[in-house]
DNA sequence: GTCTTGCCTATTGTCTACAATAGGCATCAG
DNA sequence: CTGATGCCTATTGTAGACAATAGGCAAGAC
């Protein structure tokens, strides 16, 4: 039975729960593990996701394994059938779908939330990311920009201090790398211009450091729709197929 | 054998699954007599979950009782710490503020997403609900019109078809009961006049119904506002405790 | 020749047991 | 009397083994 007389010994109190410091269990090691094994397309969409043969792969027993495959299920990145084991989830069109145009409410109700900055630190953060961008822009490194483009997202996000929306948007993120791993979501797209790409977030920045929300998720709407454009004509009737 | 339909086995996909038909595993069930416990009040704020009590409560043993753990945890009902044992979440007005501005987004984007509503069957399960809404209101059963409001808030969400909008939006309700049971969102309020509430739902219904996203948004702004309001006092400047 | 039907194996679901850690408590030095 | 420090117990982390089920395959009947 549960202990009620106890209270709370380690005060629950930190809006950024600091779990780095922590040994991490092998809980939190096989997920990681795995999801580096799918998104690296090591497992492609489909794939079964055998316990016995990762526990060998991995070096650990299957309880461990089973709680890591409840987190990646709940991250979206695999499917689980009640008694019929695991796959890698294979994303339809309709799951892109989702997934931008969740990614893209969030992104907007925490411009919405946060934009009237309080917190310096959350716009070095920004800034610190829009950095990134530019040297990774002046290198033409076009990975390390889609990399250092994410963080800036995430930055901007992070602007709201909204742990749930922070949390489902690296969800999100997640999957979306699985959809490239697919190739569904064509990589060789990338960006036509890199100065123009770099240059349009570093404007979003300036309007976010006016304090102006509006503005901000004016030039967002535009800055998304071109990433959108081809996705979005593949699903032009949401809710067609359900 | 033969005589149990056999399942598709080609197309693992499918646009909505219908686990239901499953025998439920363990983890299943004892997910939902913790998460019972706990929105009954059974367990309060801070407790501390041990395995071993309940697995002697349930009945079951250590292995399921910790992946369903693992899902609570992700539900946010509870607050798993890695090595220190599980405590039911303890929501601050933080917290409060985050799940209620969260839902109000999730809700604004499936109005947007599924507002000219293409399949009926999705506008006739509003209608239930309201249906429901006015028996209860009827009635005057205000623990019912509690519940039935839920349902036409998530009928209404579920216009747009949006599974990851629908789960998130389940799951930030789950906690919301969970602070009802905490007090904190004070049970008391309800409503001030029970046919006035059912009204105002019945109107927001008949704007969906005309199709126009823009109407129903703005109804739903004013709407969702009386829920708000003592709420949003206590947090009246989002972002300032991090 | 095709369909049904039973077994068989691979895989998942669950359980008990062992190891490791964290917090509490008593003891002892200052 | 107060503080630090070591043990000690309660609890969690992990492992390996057993039971149950699903899907595949072969043998038999029509």
């Amino acid at each position: 039975m549960a202990s009620r007389a106890r209270p709370p010994a380690s005060p629950p109190e930190g809006p950024t729960s600091n779990r780095q410091l922590d040994p991490p269990s092998l809980v939190q090691l096989a997920a990681g593990a795995i999801r580096k094994m799918i998104l690296s397309g090591e497992l492609g969409p489909g794939d079964r996701l055998i316990e016995l043969a990762l526990t060998e792969r991995l070096g650990i027993s299957r309880p461990p394994l089973r709680e890591a495959m409840r987190l990646l299920e709940q991250e979206g990145l695999i499917l689980v059938q009640p008694r019929r084991g695991a796959t890698v989830a294979a994303l339809t069109d309709r799951d892109v779908y989702e997934i931008l145009t969740l990614r893209s409410a969030l992104e907007r109700t925490a411009i919405e939330l946060g934009v009237p900055v309080r917190l310096p630190e959350r716009l070095a953060a920004c800034r610190e990311a829009l950095g990134r961008m530019e040297r990774s822009a002046a290198e033409e490194d076009r990975a390390a920009l889609v990399e250092s483009g994410y963080a800036f997202h995430a930055a901007l996000v992070g602007l709201a201090g909204h742990r749930r929306i922070e949390d489902i948007y690296s969800s999100l993120h997640r999957q979306l790398l699985l959809c490239m791993a697919r190739n569904l979501y064509t990589r060789e797209r990338y960006y036509e211009d890199l100065d123009v790409h770099v240059a349009r977030h570093r404007h979003l920045l300036e309007l976010v450091e006016a304090g102006d929300p509006a503005a901000v998720l004016a030039e967002l709407a535009v800055h998304g729709e071109r990433s959108f454009s081809q996705l979005a004509d593949r699903v032009p009737r949401a809710g067609k197929r359900s």
